[in-house]
DNA sequence: AACTATTTGTTCGTATGTATG
DNA sequence: GCATACATACGAACAAATAGT
């Protein structure tokens, strides 16, 4: 006896969405090009503008289109990247659901297989590049986010470089996150400074040691989130009171 | 000399947004709590109706509220899921920028590891729940789709079990990737019987013997994925065209 | 440099649907 | 069944931004 499925579309915007979602998808509208207007929408759809504007306004948060104002504004579709990835896990962590030592545990686990893979694929353009942000450490950056920034490179590289684009989404929103901690502890961790801390992993990683790049990133992580938990505490006072 | 940060937040709804998310995480609106009616909404912040509905609905898609209708109705505070996380990985694979080779890797990386944390932490009553899932395994399921979530229960416990909440939602996460793929190729394939396959998973974690757990895990996986693998032609072929 | 057309952003008034008591 | 409180939807306007003339 076969099931109904149970009818509930109440929610004009929704179904609006899915279809303008589906014709994303499908490739009807690629990349670059521009949705009708919302005025167009709302006569193609029969619908208000509200309807479509909600539509759109969740298209744009989950990252399928940006918009513009303006002549030649509009809802202009856009390659998913990562981002929404990144701050949903960041929405998570504010949110008291996902603890320092967590991430750690979970950097600590990912990190040297990205290492690892990046050891197995690198080009000398990637070498560049890394030597590159080797060196952009030592720069005198221009604030204290700035400076997170440029230390969480060499890893941000790796994860670009592993091949994996699923390693590289977990790996940059634990970036992110771990951004969020040292951004908001290191005023008063001004001692903390890592320059340097990835010459070993970034050498493993040039020469193409799968093996040695891990352990070289194994050791760094173990390091780093030594102070990582560290800051569990600061930032938890620096921040919020806990929900309840 | 210290650089202006650009100024720019035009669009009302973003700073509403904004401030509701703000008093959330705050813990000022406690999950269950009921935001304020929009109208009652419009009148605090003095905008419009509209500007306070794209608010609530950007919340409602990052999984801060649920809104209802009727008397009592409006928008709820919920605690945060891994729901969200889990749909934007969905997104990211629909719109072809994950592979699932890449997925199978990722799967066979982080599983092994929850499996000997599930099996460090493990018990009695976890043991209760996985061997009630894999008796589950064998009864017969309503349809295909029912099919899969009972083979998957497995994993969706180990993830649940294995204490660390970031590695929790990855899994998760790769777990209905996972199911999108075997829903839409399964029919093909429905030789593919999986029962009985955790039971040296189980078991292991059940004895609390970590390595053979992680082992047990690898074996499976293995296994496993390279099914998932055959699955990608199939899969391409009965969705979408690439989008070149 | 000013004007114009286009498009999103925002507002208000009103009407309808839906769940609670 | 009716009143209430709320979200949902519609439509017509005006404001603001931006590209082209």
């Amino acid at each position: 006896m076969p099931q109904f499925k149970p009818i509930k579309q109440s929610r004009v915007s929704e179904v609006v969405l899915g279809q303008l979602k589906e014709a994303i998808l499908l490739g009807q509208f690629k990349s670059g090009q521009k949705l009708p207007s919302e005025r167009e929408l709302t006569e193609q759809f029969q619908v208000s503008r509200g309807v479509i504007r909600e539509a759109i306004r969740v298209l744009e948060v989950t990252g399928f289109v940006v918009t513009r104002q303006g002549q030649a504004g509009g809802a202009y579709v856009t390659s998913l990247s990562f981002d929404h990835i990144s701050s949903a896990f960041l929405d998570l962590f504010l949110a008291n659901k996902i603890s320092i030592p967590e991430l750690a545990k979970v950097r600590h686990h990912i990190e040297p297989e990205i290492a690892r893979l990046a050891a197995r694929r690198i080009t000398e353009e990637d070498g560049r590049r890394l030597r590159e942000a080797q060196e952009a450490e030592f720069e005198t950056p221009k604030d204290y986010s700035d400076r997170v920034l440029k230390h969480q490179r060499v890893h941000y590289l790796l994860a670009e470089m592993c091949g994996n684009h699923f390693f590289e989404a977990i790996s940059k929103s634990m970036l992110n996150v771990t951004k969020e901690i040292v951004d908001a502890v290191e005023p008063d961790h001004k001692a903390l400074h890592l320059s340097g801390e990835h010459a070993a992993i970034i050498e493993a990683v040039i020469s193409g040691d799968e093996v040695l790049a891990a352990e070289a990133m194994r050791v760094h992580l173990d390091k780093f989130c030594r102070s990582l938990g560290k800051m569990e505490e600061v930032y938890r006072l620096k921040t919020r009171p806990r929900e309840e």
